[in-house]
RNA sequence: CGGGAAGUAGCGCAGCUUGGUUAGCGCGCCUGCUUUGGGAGCAGGAGGCCGCGGGUUCGAAUCCCGCCUUCCCGACCA
């Protein structure tokens, strides 16, 4: 059989090209970097929209909506931010045919506008915390775009919240990385990866301090999942965030605020694809079981449906694929979308009283009575979905060396990613790394958890080439 | 934005060097029949501002200039 797709191993960014084409995921817009989600490919982001959603708002936030246009001056107003974002801010000069008075800007990020709002908002410390959120697109005029990766435009959810205390904000924040984020890439995404702070050149513009996710693709190199950051009281002396305390004093907030976005959908991508195509966990595959006659006959198109309606009725997201081409033309399809499940239903199974049970990871074919067939697969998706985590996990610490020396970094950094204590690195180490295209991803306690701050001792550096 | 490659049918490409009538091929698509346990076969058919704009020329897919877009490597980044 021909190869569908261009192998991994061969050309690994022809490898995604090819899946998010020929997986229906997206087209390239017709401006420069702009990316039309097509239905398959949204529908995961949905799914992932929805997992989010419910954890973020299980932590006691709320979702609102914020414009796309903010005035230019807001982003000047925080000096680190605006000259972070400067470069890549699109801006609209034009409206009903007349230059406007002042330039807006289509947001990047909204920690400006939202600013300015929790100002009016809050008054008193029975006001705080406020904990908004909003799934919003926003614009950044990005040097090199990559479908999902690292679009023009992107969709996001933006979480923004303010604390009477820098205490309160940090505990939030570490609730959302780790409740919120690190639950939905390891639990959903059956995505592992390191988590830890950003080194000072590697923060958010106008952070104090900003926690990552850095997720390990099939390549070797890493991807920034997720992001939060501990903004201090910046933004809220910028914007006048303040608030009346318990002891009558006016106080500036602090605040945070927290994203994912679509790039998760190239980060799923690279994290469990093969040279099939992709391989979407359980969880959030808006598929999760496609049933597939092999014979386009009567007595096999009932079995297919009668099926389809027992998956169902068991919760499981499961479609028929009737009617269309060939057997092996419909298997092709659904392997290239990564459905994790397939049902194959013949007329040499019905005289028997079963199917074929296929697993998209594995390609293990199992034989199972109809009888009883919904929960046998509910229970397999549930397996799936664990061994997906479990290979991930495996390919992350195989693919990480404990090195000792920048120039062991620079080495492991070819094939994968290089921990090794952060003393060794230093702001001079973080140069040579740099001059190699290697970063430094973020810094990490031994035992894996997050720091509270880079002044701790033991700080090991994870280290890889990066997207 | 620097370095490299490329834009010809939905997708992948040939044609360009050496300008010349109706611009080809494979896959896909449409119709019909036969098929269907791993990308089906046969027959018939549809589909092109040759990326956009300008120039050279009797004549441009082909030569020249500008721009746009895509891909790869960097710097930037969710």
């Amino acid at each position: 059989m021909a190869a569908v797709l261009t192998p991994q191993g061969e050309d690994f960014p022809r490898w995604y090209q090819d899946v998010v084409a020929k997986a229906e995921m997206a087209d390239n817009g017709p401006a420069r970097g702009t990316m039309v989600i097509r239905p398959y490919g949204y529908a995961i982001w949905e799914r992932m929209q929805a997992e989010l959603d419910v954890r973020i708002k299980a932590t006691g936030a709320e979702n609102a909506y914020f414009p796309l246009l903010i005035p230019l001056n807001y982003f000047s107003r925080e000096a680190e931010h605006v000259e972070g974002f400067s470069p890549e801010l699109a801006v609209v000069t034009h409206g009903g045919g007349e230059e406007l008075a002042e330039a807006l800007v289509v947001r990047p990020t909204s920690e400006t506008v939202i600013g300015e709002f929790m100002a009016k908002w809050i008054q008193s410390h029975r006001d705080l915390p406020l904990r908004l959120n909003q799934w919003a697109n926003v614009v950044r005029w990005e040097m090199r775009p990559r479908l999902f990766l690292r679009s023009s435009e992107f969709l996001w959810q933006e979480g923004h919240t303010a604390h009477a205390t820098r205490e309160d904000a940090v505990r939030y924040l570490m609730t959302i990385h780790l409740d919120v984020y690190n639950d939905f890439l390891v639990n959903v995404l059956a995505a592992p990866t390191y988590l830890g702070m950003k080194t000072p050149r590697e923060r958010f513009a106008g952070a104090l301090n900003t926690i990552t996710a850095e997720g390990m693709m099939k390549d070797g190199k890493a991807l920034q999942m997720v992001t939060s950051h501990d903004l201090g009281q910046n933004f809220a002396r910028a914007f006048e965030v303040s608030f009346q305390s318990e002891d009558g004093q006016s106080e500036y907030c602090h605040t945070t605020s927290w994203g994912a976005s679509t790039r998760l959908v190239g980060g799923l991508i690279m994290t469990h694809g093969d040279d099939q195509g992709l391989v979407v966990p359980p969880r959030v595959a808006p598929i999760q079981v496609v049933v597939i006659p092999v014979r386009d006959d009567d007595a096999v198109a009932a079995a297919v449906a009668r099926i389809v309606a027992d998956l169902a009725g068991a919760g499981v997201r499961a479609r028929a694929d009737q009617g269309r081409g060939s057997f092996g033309r419909r298997v092709t399809d659904w392997e290239i979308k990564g459905v994790p499940l397939r049902v194959e239903v013949g007329p040499r199974d019905l005289a028997e009283g079963v199917v074929t049970l296929v697993r998209r990871d594995t390609g293990e074919k199992i034989t199972r009575p109809i009888e009883g067939l919904a929960s046998a697969a509910s229970a397999l998706l549930e397996v799936v979905q664990a061994d997906l985590l479990a290979a991930a996990t495996v390919r992350r610490d195989g693919a990480t060396r404990d090195v000792a020396s920048v120039d062991e970094a620079l080495e492991a950094a070819q094939e994968g990613f290089a921990r090794l204590p952060w003393a060794a690195v230093g702001e001079a180490g973080e140069d040579r790394l740099n001059a190699e295209a290697v970063t430094v991803r973020c810094l990490t306690r031994p035992d894996g958890s997050v720091p509270e701050s880079i002044e701790e001792t033991g700080l090991l550096a994870i280290v890889a080439r990066s997207y």
